[in-house]
DNA sequence: TTTCAACACGAAAACGTTTTCGTCGCAGCA
DNA sequence: TGCTGCGACGAAAACGTTTTCGTGTTGAAA
């Protein structure tokens, strides 16, 4: 193990000051030509590369930007990941990773693992615990630092900052408008609890469609489910006896759940009830009948995310800064879990 | 913006040296109680937090490790991140993520990225194309500049370092051992290309079965696949006019397509035919009929590897070293796809 | 009173860079 | 000869730590 390659070493080597050799590897006119060649040439052959520790620590940032999401497994914020990635990578910086297991304490502790100069800025997601509680210091306190941070899909109002969203409300309103245009009379909601934003933006997207639609709101379709992981019973409950032509789930497991149920229950999908889900994941695509739903784009919404923390880190702070809300459109991608419109 | 709290700061703000600093927030005997309290409740107060830059600089350690991964829009992969960054944290490490693409540039790129002082070792899948030039020089330079480095999944046998696996011709043989053991008599492979090592594997796992059990092997009901997105239709093709009763597919997507053809000639899965995957995501479980797969158990893998890797990096090099390769038991998980055992 | 340890603290080097500011030698000029 | 200017390089500071090695002030022992 050879010892590694610094300036100091190849100061050493080739009897010269460290100072000198910095310049001839950074061209600078101040070096002879012959000695900036030898240096060069010296450095190129045992493959000099600086330390990015050590740049890091004089330039006083490390080109390097944390990314904080819930949970890994979903495939949703895995696309993300690869757009950040894709875009930060371009733009030669590096990405660490974390996840919150949506623990508030697991955040708070991320975040400082990060801020103590590691990153120059993060990329976040909220945990759902931290929505619940909605005690949002932890983020005030890395804004106050100078660290600059983007906020995307689960967001909120009291933090002023960049951020990256679909626009939820829309997006559930164009699903439930689809299921009203292939003629869909009672249309059910499976949505997720209130603190959720999403959940309660999907919502209010699936109120709106109703409403304009002069479809009277009926409490009675509306499930909210608590815990993920007993959501396949609430949802075999919840439609028990339920006279539904259309559903719409606010993720791709309650659909499919919805589906398994209605289809226990003797009823054909999407011959009898039709069904949209949100976030298009593996799952939609592959699952028989596919299923149609509100895709998030999630890769755009990493790229966007990322440029946006990007710009703010290479912009001088003295120029005119304000923040941006990025929306990035949601798609209704058709598929086999409904019918055909009207 | 406050001026980031350093050392000297805190220092001069207290009329005191920067050693002194230092060495009463890391409760030296040599600081005198009094000036120690004092200290250490300024830095309380205005939240000090040392700067990790500056300390992996002085330390020459960065407690980070890299990993690299051939795409993340993958489930398994995705499990393996999670078991890395569950111990890595546990561990006091952050986590650099970085995608290959399958690629074999942005592979050598990635490492490059990552080797000049971001980490102190990494943890690798290799990509495709790397596999496919059979070319390795990047990771023996990593080694030879004593950067340890864990090799997980898609290893090489050309690389000497830690290594962790599952044993994939087990997996196979455990696949096909138990649909002879439902009585197949016809059971067709589709898997991969060789150069994919745990295609070629699993390859093997399957003929020794059928050795095993006495049944001749048919080149004719092995399909190899080439391009993931043309795969479906290979697989159609395949299994037109193929008298088979049993299917073993190297990951779920070939699984689901041949039960999606299956089910589209007008036989019954798992009735008329029987259908095991490999690699255990979210769509063999939610699938209909939910599918019988070999578990590989990324979490595990990631969390074994990430424990290496550590274990490596916390021993003094002195210690008497060699390469461990650890395989994770695959676990044959049983669900609808197939028949029950007779 | 002298000496010496113990105590409490500070100076400085080191990690690997970049960059500012000398400084030295030499050529050109009056 | 004596200046000036310039080309080519080196010294040193700085980034924020930790740590080794002083150093000055005590108090007590001799």
């Amino acid at each position: 193990m050879k010892p590694k390659l610094t300036l100091k070493n190849i100061a050493k080597e080739l009897d010269v000051s460290i100072s000198t050799v910095s310049k001839a590897l950074r061209d600078s006119p101040e070096i002879g030509e012959e000695t900036r060649e030898k240096i060069k040439a010296f450095a190129k052959h045992y493959n000099y590369k600086p330390n990015n520790i050590a740049l890091s620590l004089k330039n006083r940032k490390t080109k390097t930007i944390g990314i904080i999401i819930p949970e890994i497994v979903h495939h949703f914020f895995t696309t993300v990941i690869s757009g950040v990635e894709k875009v930060a990578n371009e733009m030669g910086y590096n990405v660490f990773v974390c996840l919150s297991d949506n623990s508030f304490d697991k955040e708070v502790l991320n975040m400082e693992m990060l801020a103590n100069g590691s990153t120059d800025g993060f990329i976040l997601s909220l945990a759902k615990e931290t929505m619940q509680k909605a005690d949002y210091h932890h983020l005030v306190e890395a804004i106050n630092q100078g660290m600059p941070l983007v906020l995307f899909d689960r967001v909120v109002d009291e933090i002023a900052c960049d951020k990256v969203i679909i626009d939820d409300v829309n997006g559930g309103k164009k699903a439930v408008q689809y299921l009203v245009d292939c003629g869909c009379k009672n249309i059910a909601l499976i949505s997720t609890v209130d603190y959720v934003s999403v959940g309660k933006l999907r919502t209010h997207g699936y109120k709106q469609a109703l409403v304009e639609n002069n479809i009277e709101i009926n409490e009675d379709l509306i499930l909210k489910i608590e815990q993920i992981e007993n959501s396949e019973v609430e949802i075999e409950e919840f439609l028990k006896n339920k006279k539904v032509d259309g559903v719409f789930a606010v993720n791709e497991h309650f659909a499919i759940s919805a589906i398994k149920t209605i289809q226990e229950q003797g009823k054909k999908v999407p011959d009898d009830v039709s069904v949209i889900g949100f976030t298009d994941g593996e799952l939609s695509k592959r699952f028989i009948p596919s299923l149609t739903t509100v895709s998030q784009h999630g890769t755009r919404m990493g790229e966007e995310s990322a440029r946006l923390l990007i710009e703010k880190l290479e912009r001088t702070p003295t120029e005119n800064d304000y923040y941006k809300t990025i929306i990035v459109e949601t798609e209704l991608v058709t598929r086999n879990s409904t019918k055909s419109k009207k």
